[in-house]
DNA sequence: TGATATAGTCAATAAACTTGACTAAAATCC
DNA sequence: GGATTTTAGTCAAGTTTATTGACTATATCA
């Protein structure tokens, strides 16, 4: 849903909210994205958005091919293409021609966007550190636990041909 | 972010996918709106979209006031009327002006409209059901306590004036 | 060498949101 | 009771993140 641009909180009429495993999926992420892109902001990260949060979060260092990123933010080539443009006028990244495939772009991080990604790792761990002050280390651990277990592919096991 | 409309799913390249809070809520959100949209849909509700699901979701079946979906959804005033514009295009609901004050408008669901309400109550609990078939139903009952948890406002305890 | 597949671009459009300027009705204030 | 302010909502235009469709350039394969 998208989203949410501006993460105005939900919670405010505590009296009749729904209640259902939907809603409180989504406060959480919500949660989190408001607090991690505003702290890229306040870290000086003006062009940060949650949208490139998508893409710069899947950036390897050392750049990659634009079709890896493809398939990493599970983005249409089209989508990418113009986050990527942005990302390039911002100045975050640059795209040059790969020399052993002259069709396809390798993308590369600048220098802003090295340290841009720097600053991410530091301000996720920082986030979480939040969350944990609230519910504790252990219950934290528990949480992350159950998500990854919520989402694990079910498809291993039984393919039925969609 | 939205955020995803065509929920593609992310859970492709399993090897190297970042691993960080922000990422399981983010796939558990993700999975859960997909499940419920793609099921409305699949129900009739061709017009059911993710952003409406934030709208319909907290309309009380008698309906309401515009102005009491304006706080329960957090969204503004202008994109509360174009969600509202779009649905009533689509016969979900109408407005009518309140007779109590005239500047007011009523926001009732039509005969469609409380048939999708119906079918959504169906729908969340069988999303869950699903998703209890995966981590059990203790630990289904334990996220969604974490979860809430997680975000319970911590102003109720030190309210710093907005 | 010609058919086809792959990597990416260009153009137009949509969904869900934003800010800013506005109208009409109600409430408040001397 | 009339002037002012607040409240409820609308209109208009723009942004972000996504979409589909048509296209170009390069590589691969038969």
């Amino acid at each position: 849903m998208r989203i949410f641009r501006k993460s105005r909180s939900l919670t405010k009429n505590e009296g009749d909210l729904p209640d259902h495993l939907g809603i409180h999926l989504f406060r959480g992420y919500e949660a989190w994205l408001a607090m991690f892109v505003e702290a890229m902001n306040a870290q000086g990260h003006d062009w940060f958005t949650p949208g490139r949060a998508n893409i710069i979060g899947r950036m390897p260092r050392e750049g990659c091919k634009q079709s890896e990123l493809l398939t990493a933010t599970g983005l249409t080539k089209q989508a990418l293409q113009q986050m990527l443009d942005g990302l390039e006028q911002n100045g975050v990244i640059i795209r040059v021609v790969d020399p052993d495939d002259r069709r396809a772009r390798l993308v590369q991080l600048t220098e802003k966007g090295r340290a841009a990604l720097m600053d991410a790792d530091r301000i996720k761990a920082s986030v979480s550190e939040q969350f944990e002050a609230r519910v504790g280390a252990a219950d934290l651990a528990t949480l992350e636990d159950l998500l990854k277990r919520l989402v694990a592919d079910p498809a291993s096991s039984s393919k039925t041909g969609d």
